[in-house]
RNA sequence: GGGUGUUUAGCUCAGUUGGGAGAGCGAUGGCCUUACAAGCCAUAGGUCGCAGGUUCGACCCCUGCAACACCCA
């Protein structure tokens, strides 16, 4: 082995191999457990986000395989109806063409020849991370059974009239042409104004101020075209002689009625608002309660329409907003302009501004499909974890609205309806079978819909399409409901409630057991990480390096903005003056894993994936530690364990336990964390130093070097099962050198069962015996470090006082003592000898004592007396207060009470002994 | 405006039924000690956001406030 980890060598064709030998395959006839991937989408890249989330969803997968569940990670991709879509459109627009100038086939044609050739990228970058899906049974939501399953939803939910076909208000995208859903809009406050209008009030009737006019406000001059009434509050004194009359609308010159809704706010402007039931939702609203008309005045691309008087007809939206206040302005009708921050909706896609608008529409009813919807999460049969987050889909299932499934596009699955000359709507599986159900003959003209459902339509089948629904299959039968959904917040109620409600529909189960939510990942100063910001990493530029100039390259090419390229380059070369250097696929999921915390969102930072990438290379090199030390050596016959080979057997026992502990409850950080603590803290800091003098006494007894020698490969071995999830290049590639050594004959870690408690003891004795031995060690060296002994500089150790368990512990470890303090001499003093001048440290009732003899500095020492004295003198009080209150005796449980008691003597007999020796200077 | 969450060392974060405040990184001092300088040893640093309350006892429970973040309107 080198002596440097070097992940490069190891992880491509580490991967290709388990991939090859079909490891990622459930196996067995344990209990299943199954985790459907959130599917990426085609046009994706793998990004930040991806690469956690999948490192996740790897470690509980490996985890479960290991301990002998039949595991299964299903593997699919989503074809992303918009994103894939606008990719093409904008390839052909660079050819000077658009879609509708190839026609329909032969866009599709393009599309799939796109998705043929780049769509797999994503999916060779998950293979990078490690990710042990099953590739076998990979699905795209494009193909043709998932296609069919789709369908068949839709026919049945037509069938039950759960699918209507209508007319209403729908988040609009006037780039797209399409509708989209108001999850894709996304609200920023932005600067805007607002302008204040004045309708002409009717038959000689005046305002509250005398005026002859009622002044709206809006943030959108425009609508006013489609006005259908103005509305007050019910109980606004101002207005009640106003209710019922009406006002002349300018521009559009039509009388428009005074209505009284409480959706007024009287507190803002006037106290009057301009109601547009076709631009508006709220609107929307107040209008369905008075019966109000909807004028639509907008086309599918946001211009004025022939609904609107002929001066606007064919201006765009802002063209026209210019004209109509200027004309308003001319008029003597604009009463006042004023700056106003405001919410923009836009669409996260294309960015454009979204126009509420009334166009036709396919929905689903969702009320009865959300009431099982919701109680399966009431009931405890879906969990969330962490469990507040279901409160947020409490809230948003039980407000829901129903659910706009058609969008205008070409991309995804053809609404299976067709139409007559009438405009009939008959749905079917194909044609053929809606002419057959409607008995239609041949000579009846259908034409099919032209829109498509949108994607997360066929995202909401994902758990039981993928394992074939609507059959049934062997699979639907042994992996749904699937064990756990893992994915972020902001998916949720696109994806997480829908799948609920429909898996629920449509195969009476469940979809998933729990849903475990982790956060999103933000840069190292916790903003979002976009290509707009040009603050984004790439997770294989982290596994594989970058250098500067490819990074800069990155993240200023195709900007949306390109103004912002300088910007970002000077962060850039601020931030990464030498690039990113290449820290491994195991070094990041480890990073990864240690910053997910309970469902926060978390901050990537460089200097925490270096410090893992150090991890690995610790890990490394202990396991050439351990490998040098049992090189040839005879590890068969009688074998017997020391202190220290015990003690990390037991502290490996609270290994196993912690970490399994620690996944089962989705606490990644405490699994990396614990991980992290026995590898670095207990068996490289401590056991390996121990072993030292075992292995390298040439007059030991061969039966204690075997037990060490054992203990070293074994304990490691263990670790190594129970670090793989988290870590596993690195761990199969020391497996395969260490498993050999103890006769473990396999050619994967992947597929050896992940630890047990069962299968190390705990050893409370070795524990006590080891944690003093520490408590010695840690005190000499204390002296040694704040003394300014040399490190190679041997001391000699007196002992004084103590119990007859010091005296033992002492016998039982002296060598290793000896070792670990750099001492030479260990030995013991009479209780009431007189010692010569020496530096102490306490061991509760020991007094490890290290000669002066001309090494200390005696000012120093005096120093770290003080220090020490003051530090004890300050508990001492705190204690003592406590126990000075007659309350607390009264009132704290006796064994508290005892507890402080016991610490107050233990303080004081400390602070006599520190007293004693620190008058000895004087 | 409504809701949720966050506030602990210079930075990023743990803190598991209320009973001695922790880690990593960074900082400082010392070390090339036969696995590792991507390392070893040691040290410093915190009125646990603020104000009340409950309790013998509060980082932890309750109330209010403030700041920040996100979601919804």
């Amino acid at each position: 082995m080198k002596s440097n980890f070097d992940p490069h060598s190891i992880e491509q064709p580490l991967y290709q191999e388990w991939e090859a030998q079909d490891y990622f395959a459930p196996t067995g006839n344990g209990q299943g457990y199954s985790i459907a991937i959130p599917p990426p989408n085609i046009t994706g890249n793998l990004h930040m986000g991806h690469a956690f989330q999948n490192t996740l969803m790897d470690v509980l997968t490996r985890y479960h395989r290991m301990k002998g569940d039949r595991t299964l990670w299903q593997m699919g991709t989503d074809h992303a109806g918009i994103a894939t879509q606008m990719l093409i459109e904008r390839a052909l627009n660079a050819e000077g063409k658009t879609r509708y100038d190839i026609g329909r086939e032969a866009f599709l044609d393009r599309v799939w020849e796109w998705r043929e050739e780049s769509g797999g990228n994503i999916c060779q970058q998950l293979r990078r991370m490690g990710s042990s899906v099953d590739w076998n049974t990979e699905r795209f939501t494009l193909d043709e059974g998932f296609s069919n399953a789709v369908l068949e939803v839709f026919v049945r939910l037509y069938e039950e009239d759960l699918i209507y076909r209508g007319q209403r208000l729908v988040n609009w995208d006037p780039q797209l042409e399409s509708a989209i859903s108001d999850l894709e809009v996304e609200n920023e406050e932005e600067q805007g104004h607002l302008w204040h209008l004045r309708y002409p009030l009717n038959d000689g009737l005046t305002g509250p101020n005398g005026d002859t006019w009622l002044v709206v406000a809006t943030t959108r001059p425009e609508t006013m075209l489609g006005d259908t009434a103005v509305a007050v509050h019910p109980d606004d004194e101002r207005y009640q002689h106003l209710i019922g009359a009406a006002v002349r609308l300018p521009l559009a010159e039509r009388d428009i009625p005074i209505i009284a809704d409480e959706y007024v706010d009287p507190e803002f402007g006037s106290g009057c608002v301009k109601i547009t039931p076709a631009h508006d939702f709220n609107d929307n609203e107040v209008g369905e309660r008075h019966g109000l008309d909807l004028i639509n005045v907008m086309t599918q691309r946001a211009a004025i329409n022939d609904n609107a008087p002929q001066a606007y007809r064919g201006l765009d939206r802002y063209d026209a907003r210019e004209r109509i206040v200027a004309d308003l302005d001319a008029l003597g009708l604009l009463a006042g302009v004023e700056d106003h921050k405001l919410q923009v909706p836009r669409g996260d896609r294309s960015g454009a501004v979204i126009e509420p608008l009334l166009t036709d529409q396919w929905f689903v009813r969702i009320e009865p499909l959300a009431r099982p919807a919701i109680e399966a999460v009431e009931s405890g049969a879906i969990e969330f974890v962490p469990k507040q987050y279901e409160n947020l889909y409490f809230s948003w299932m039980r407000n829901i609205q129903d659910w706009c499934i058609s969008r205008q596009q070409w991309w995804g699955h053809r609404i299976p309806a067709w139409y007559d000359e009438a405009g009939n709507i008959y749905v079917g599986r194909s044609e053929a079978e809606a002419r057959e159900n409607n008995g239609l003959g041949e000579d009846v003209a259908l034409r099919q819909d032209e829109d498509v459902l949108e994607t997360w339509f066929s995202s909401s089948l994902w758990t039981f399409a993928t394992l074939g629904w609507p059959g049934q299959t062997e699979a639907l039968e042994k992996f749904h409901p699937t064990s756990v959904l893992v994915t972020g917040h902001d998916i949720m109620f696109f994806w997480v409630a829908r799948m609920i409600m429909m898996t629920l529909k449509f195969t009476g189960e469940i979809p998933f057991r729990q849903v475990h939510i982790h956060g999103l990942v933000r840069d190292a100063d916790g903003n979002k990480m976009s290509k707009t910001k040009g603050n984004g990493l790439d997770p294989l530029d982290l596994i594989d390096g970058v250098t500067i100039e490819e990074l800069v390259t990155k993240r200023t090419v195709n900007l949306t903005q390109p103004q912002m390229a300088g910007i970002i380059e000077k962060k850039t070369r601020k931030e990464f003056p030498d690039g990113i250097p290449s820290y491994g696929t195991d070094a990041l999921r480890f990073t990864y894993c240690a910053l997910a915390s309970t469902g926060h969102d978390l901050r990537f930072d460089l200097n925490r994936i270096e410090g893992y990438r150090n991890f690995c290379n610790k890990l490394w090199n202990a396991s050439r530690y351990a490998l040098m030390n049992t090189e040839d050596a005879e590890l068969e016959g009688p074998a017997q364990l020391g202190l220290a080979d015990r003690w990390i057997r037991s502290q490996a026992h609270h290994l196993i336990q912690a970490s399994a502990l620690a996944i089962d409850t989705y606490r990644f950080d405490l699994y990396a964390n614990t991980v992290y603590e026995f590898v670095w803290r207990e068996y490289c800091d401590w056991y390996v130093e121990l072993t030292k003098p075992v292995l390298w006494d040439e007059n030991a007894d061969a039966a204690i070097v075997r037990g060490t020698r054992r203990t070293l490969l074994e304990v490691l071995e263990l670790l190594l099962r129970v670090a793989h999830p988290i870590m596993p290049y690195i761990t199969e590639t020391i497996w395969r050198e260490v498993a050999p050594r103890l006769g473990k004959q396999s050619d994967t870690i992947m597929l050896q069962p992940f630890p047990g408690t069962g299968d190390v003891a705990q050893d409370a004795d070795a524990d006590e015996a080891v944690e003093w031995l520490k408590d010695v060690v840690v005190g000499v060296r204390n002296i040694r470090g704040e003394a300014n002994i040399k490190p190679g500089q041997e001391v000699n150790l007196l002992l004084q006082g103590g119990s007859e368990r010091d005296h033992e512990l002492a016998c039982h470890s002296e060598l290793l003592v000896k070792k670990l303090a750099k001492a030479g001499e260990l030995s013991w003093i009479d209780d009431d000898a007189e010692p010569p001048a020496n530096a102490l440290a306490l061991v509760g009732e020991l007094r490890v004592m290290v000669p002066l003899e001309g090494l200390i500095d005696v000012a120093a020492e005096i120093k770290r007396l003080d220090k020490e004295i003051q530090k004890r003198e300050k508990e001492l009080a705190r204690v003592g207060a406590k126990l000075g209150n007659p309350n607390f005796i009264d009132k704290a449980p006796p064994e508290v009470v005892d507890k402080e008691h016991a610490k107050a003597a233990d303080i004081e007999s400390a602070l006599a002994a520190l007293r004693d020796q620190r008058a000895s200077f004087d």
